[in-house]
DNA sequence: CAGCCGTGGGC
DNA sequence: TGCCCAAGGCT
């Protein structure tokens, strides 16, 4: 044993949870869903439904957008029974304009099913979380890290980032997934949930995607990617998809009593089960419009939109009357917070002057 | 398991 | 302006 162990240089560093937690006591952000953590050490633990909700809606969405959704939400249904006994419909004019809809329809399955298999009392452990709708590797162990200080590893697009940069991760961040979660796992430490939220917001505010404050990071004297010179070289970026152009018409039909036809969208796919106006299929090449009945149909501007994975452009008509298609029903155009309306079709009422 | 699934803000 | 990005999950 008279040889020492070899360098730090050399060996991949580990997590330094208590220089993270101190960080943390510091620097934490409050936040409507969480519970500072001078309060937990009092014992104070936050309610998962409402941990639950504003996970599933920072999904892919920053805080930003999620703090005046959150709000309505928990003001609306306090509490997850509330939640389960609202029709889905609802649910879905609340979501309105925040994205990924999915995650609104399996919020509504997850609370049902809270109430049904658990008497309305959230599962604590990861395991049992995780055969919930919505709530996958991610989800699940956040709520029980946050909750109830479950020792999981809680491994998101931030952690992700902190710990290629942190052990200068030459592949891509989907190929070291298992090394990530070891080495998040491997510092978990009792106040678990502290330690979840703090890398997280670590992530966020000072291991930034386009800016790292290594200066005020507490990672930085073990961090491989600061000790490079270059740490925004991580993590290597995916290569990225090219993303097709679709085109397509909007028919507003404008009722003389101040309001417009909507219809709901189908069952599966892109904005399903969401309110939209009219119009023809989007497609790559342009086509003339089809209008869907003879009338005085004008055009009244152009609405571009970018999904997840194309490109749209809709050119916007419209047409005074009273003619309602087949499906359908006639939106009060001072009550359109009433409607489960995508941003998409806001823009486009917005195009003809309605909003 | 790679593709699908929204939106608004920052640069 | 156009591109990148944000506390992912589902199929």
């Amino acid at each position: 044993m008279a040889q020492s162990a070899p360098s730090q240089h050399t060996l991949a560093p580990t997590i330094d949870s208590r220089a993270v937690l101190a960080w943390y006591d510091r620097h934490a952000r409050d936040l409507p869903w969480r519970v500072a953590p001078a309060d937990r050490a009092r014992g104070a633990r936050p309610d998962p439904y409402r941990v639950w909700l504003s996970e599933i809606m920072l999904q892919q969405t920053t805080i930003a957008a999620v703090r005046k959704y959150f709000a309505a939400f928990t003001t609306l249904w306090p509490t997850v029974r509330d939640l389960a006994a609202a029709p889905l419909d609802d649910v879905l004019v609340q979501w309105a304009g925040l994205g990924y809809y999915a995650r609104a329809r399996n919020l509504h399955a997850c609370a049902r099913a809270v109430v049904e298999r658990f008497d309305g009392v959230f599962p604590t452990s990861a395991a049992q979380l995780r055969d919930l709708p919505g709530i996958g590797d991610y989800t699940s162990a956040a709520i029980a890290a946050i909750c109830h200080d479950e020792q999981v590893a809680v491994v998101d697009g931030n952690v992700d980032r902190v710990l290629a940069r942190f052990r200068a991760l030459e592949k891509a961040v989907r190929e070291e997934k298992p090394l990530i979660r070891a080495a998040v796992q491997a510092a978990v430490p009792a106040r678990a949930g502290d330690f979840a939220q703090a890398m997280m917001d670590l992530g966020a505010t000072i291991c930034a995607p386009r800016r790292a404050n290594c200066l005020l990071c507490p990672l930085e004297p073990d961090c491989l990617g600061a000790r490079s010179g270059h740490p925004l070289a991580y993590p290597v970026p995916p290569a990225k998809a090219e993303k097709p152009r679709r085109h397509g018409h909007a028919f507003i039909i404008r009722h003389p009593e101040g309001k417009v036809f909507v219809r709901q969208r189908g069952p599966k796919g892109l904005l399903a089960k969401m309110t939209e106006i009219p119009g023809s299929p989007w497609q790559e090449d342009e086509a003339e419009p089809a209008f869907p009945f003879a009338a005085d149909w004008r055009a009244v501007g152009a609405v571009t939109h970018t999904f997840t994975h194309f490109h749209l452009a809709l050119s916007v008509w419209m047409a005074r009357g009273d003619h309602p298609l087949d499906e359908g029903w006639w939106a009060d155009e001072t009550r359109l917070d009433n409607e489960a309306l995508p941003s998409l079709f806001r823009k486009v009422l917005a195009a003809a002057g309605i909003s």
